[in-house]
Order: structure tokens, then C-alpha cells, then sequence
DNA sequence: AATAGATTCTGACTGCACTCAGTTATGAGT
DNA sequence: ACTCATAACTGAGTGCAGTCAGAATCTATT
């Protein structure tokens, strides 16, 4: 049953823990007070490790902000996909994707559309940023996957309709203009949109 | 000939006297350097006004791009309308309308990135960011007449076709993972995506 | 258990966007 | 001409993200 390298040694250990406090902290930081409110100082600070040490886990404090939702957002997509497999019509499958994410996203306004700055405009290579791109790319695949189950016919390519939704959602969910919009407004901004696409 | 009111004062010429020499030095900073690379003081400096002076005009240093890049984004829309007006097919009428929105773009990348950051997360109460958007509802609004033109049978509505397409034009020119294509390819990525979208 | 080499940690420091209390210019009223 | 109120300007100051030279800690080797 044990794993095969116990060779674990102690500085793999402390910097397990250490990463394990950080998200902790930013986490709970994060979630009381939003992303423009709480300070790199403060996070280093309830983590009880150095300034400068917090910069070796996450590059930026946008690469944070990555590391505490990548996770949430991952678990949205998981359900919407679940969600998805029971809904027979194209438009409400593809929406009940959707629909999780833009919950998530919203848990703190704020933080979700840093979230998706930092997305889009962050650097690809740190390693939290191309695991959010990942999640990404299976939010597509399963919008593709829904596509394809209700063959369109001839339909464009599954893979970039599938795309263009995302594009969409992300811009819904992003624009400054609607951020004082609720869930369900946002959903229905997005759902007309789909619709629209979805239409033939 | 003369205008209606002469009564511009000493108070009103300064003033614009210090607005046009803002946009002359941070346009030559900016396209000379690169956003990342100026600093507001250096524009300051080249405007030959105080550090805080500049904040009165440009309430941040991204709004201070949008000022300079407003005009440029604008004339591209009027070049891409008159193109598109002389267009048969509406796939190449509509990319017609983005092409020199992208070249304008992309003229300096981190500057024509970080001017659509700006745009869609920035503050919309603030002046040059509302022109911004209003450029925008006009490219909306010229490719929504362009659709209309074309008499899509019973398309969905035209202007939430044109609005999916900035959408589409908008993360095709932000996103980081493009940063390094050339406008060619910025562009046929576009065309790939909206031709599935009016593919019917 | 001693030494050396590598890795990780740290907080004083830097650079920069933005602020604000104090100053100066403008124009209206007398 | 001389107030006075108001608008516009200014640069020293503030706060914060991110850096870096040196300290501390770990591991391998003998």
C-alpha cells in the first residue's frame, strides 16, 4: 500500500508545508476580504514565512490567486459536466456547463474576474497559469463533447464552436459592465449569446 | 465664420495646451518604449508637467494609453467599414472590419494587449474609457450591418452575431498564448472562428 | 561527525503608480 | 486695482508588489 520513494526527506517535506500554509492562508485571506484588499504582506504574514519566500511559490500575486481557485474552478467543471449528461437540448446541456463555472466565478466578484485577467493576460508558463489554461481546454472539450452528442448537422468544427462559447462566457463573465450583474443575469446574457451561435 | 463663443479663457487654453502635450509625449514614449517600459514620470517629465498633474488628466497610466490608442483604434474602424463596403462575401465583408482593427492592434503588441485589458477591465466611468467602448459598439454596429446586408435567412440577431464576433476578435488578440502569432495569423484564427459562427 | 556544496529562506530594499496638503493661477465681483 | 473664491498645479510622500545578497538549513561524501 505505500508508495513507491518513502525517500521523502525533510526538504520536501517543509516545502510541501510550507506551499500547504500558503494556500491556506491565501485561501482564507482571499475568500474575507477580495484580491485588491489583502496585501502579499498580510498572506506571508499568516503563512509565518518571509516576504521574499512567498515569491518562490507563486511568481506574482496573480499566480496566488491561480493557486487557491484552480481548484474551485476545476470542481465547477465537473459538475456542469455531470449536470450536462442528463439534459437532453443542446442549448440547456451547454448551459448547464456553463451555469457552475459562472457560480464559482462568482463566489467573489472581485476574485473571479482577476481570475480570468490573470488568465488571459498572465504569463502561460508558470506552472499554476497552464494548469488554469488546461481547465480551460477540458471546459471545451466537454462543451465539444455535448455538440457532438447532438450532431449539429454539418456543423463547424465541435472544437472551435465549443471555443467561441468559452470566448463568450469569458467576456460575460469578465466586462467591468457587468460586474454588478447577478448569476442568473450573467447566464442569461451568455445564454442569448449561445442560442444565437447554437442556432440553425 | 468665428465660432459662437470666443470667450475661451486663459484657464480652458492651458488646459488643453497641457491635454495635447500629454498625448504628444506619451504617444512617442509609448510607441517608442512599449508600455511596460515608461513610467509616468518620464511622460511627466516630457510633458513638462508635475508628477501630479498628469494624474488630473489621465486618472490612471492605463487610461493614459487609452487616451493615445482611441484615435488609431477609430480610424481603423473606419478604414475596415469602407473595405467591407466593397466586399461580396460576408465572411471576408466582416473580417474586412477586424483586419485593421488588428493591424492597429498589433502595431506594438504589449501596448495593443494591454490597451484591451484596459477596455474590458478598466473603469468605465472614466471618460476615455467609455469612448472606448463606444468605438467598440460602432465595430458591433458595423458588423451588424454588414450581417444585415447579407440577409442571413432568419438569423439569429444580428448585433448579438457582431457582438460574439468582437468577443471572438477580442481573446484572439489578447490572449497571452497568441502574444508571439503574426497579424496574418491573429487573423485567420479569427476567420476560422467566425466562419463557423456564420456557417449555416 | 566533520566538511562542503546545494537548496531554500529571509527581510531590508527598490521602483513605480498614485495621493494629498499646500501653493499658485485665474477670473468674478466691487 | 484690489479682494476673494475657486480651479488647477505640484512634488514630497505613501503603499505595495516584487528583488536580491547574504544567512540558514539540508544532504551527500568521506
Amino acid at each position: 500500500m505505500s508508495l513507491a520513494s518513502q525517500p521523502v526527506g525533510r526538504r520536501e517535506r517543509n516545502k510541501q508545508q510550507k506551499l500547504d500554509r500558503i494556500v491556506a492562508a491565501a485561501s482564507e485571506l482571499l475568500a474575507e476580504h477580495g484580491i485588491e484588499d489583502v496585501t502579499t504582506q498580510q498572506i506571508a504574514d499568516k503563512a509565518d514565512i518571509g516576504t521574499g519566500t512567498l515569491f518562490l511559490y507563486a511568481k506574482t500575486k496573480g499566480e496566488l490567486l491561480l493557486l487557491v481557485q484552480n481548484a474551485h474552478y476545476a470542481e465547477a467543471l465537473q459538475q456542469g459536466r455531470a449536470d450536462a449528461a442528463t439534459i437532453p437540448g443542446v442549448l440547456d446541456a451547454v448551459l448547464a456547463i456553463v451555469r457552475p463555472i459562472v457560480e464559482c466565478n462568482r463566489v467573489q466578484v472581485d476574485n473571479g474576474r482577476t481570475y480570468l485577467r490573470e488568465m488571459v493576460f498572465g504569463d502561460p508558463e508558470e506552472p499554476r497559469h497552464s494548469e488554469a489554461l488546461s481547465i480551460v481546454a477540458q471546459t471545451e472539450e466537454a462543451i465539444a463533447a455535448v455538440l457532438g452528442r447532438h450532431e449539429l448537422a454539418g456543423a463547424g468544427d465541435a472544437a472551435t464552436t465549443a471555443r467561441i462559447v468559452t470566448a463568450i462566457m469569458f467576456l460575460s463573465m469578465a466586462a467591468t459592465v457587468n460586474a454588478a450583474l447577478s448569476i442568473d443575469e450573467i447566464v442569461r446574457d451568455i445564454r442569448t449569446q449561445v442560442g444565437v451561435l447554437l442556432s440553425r
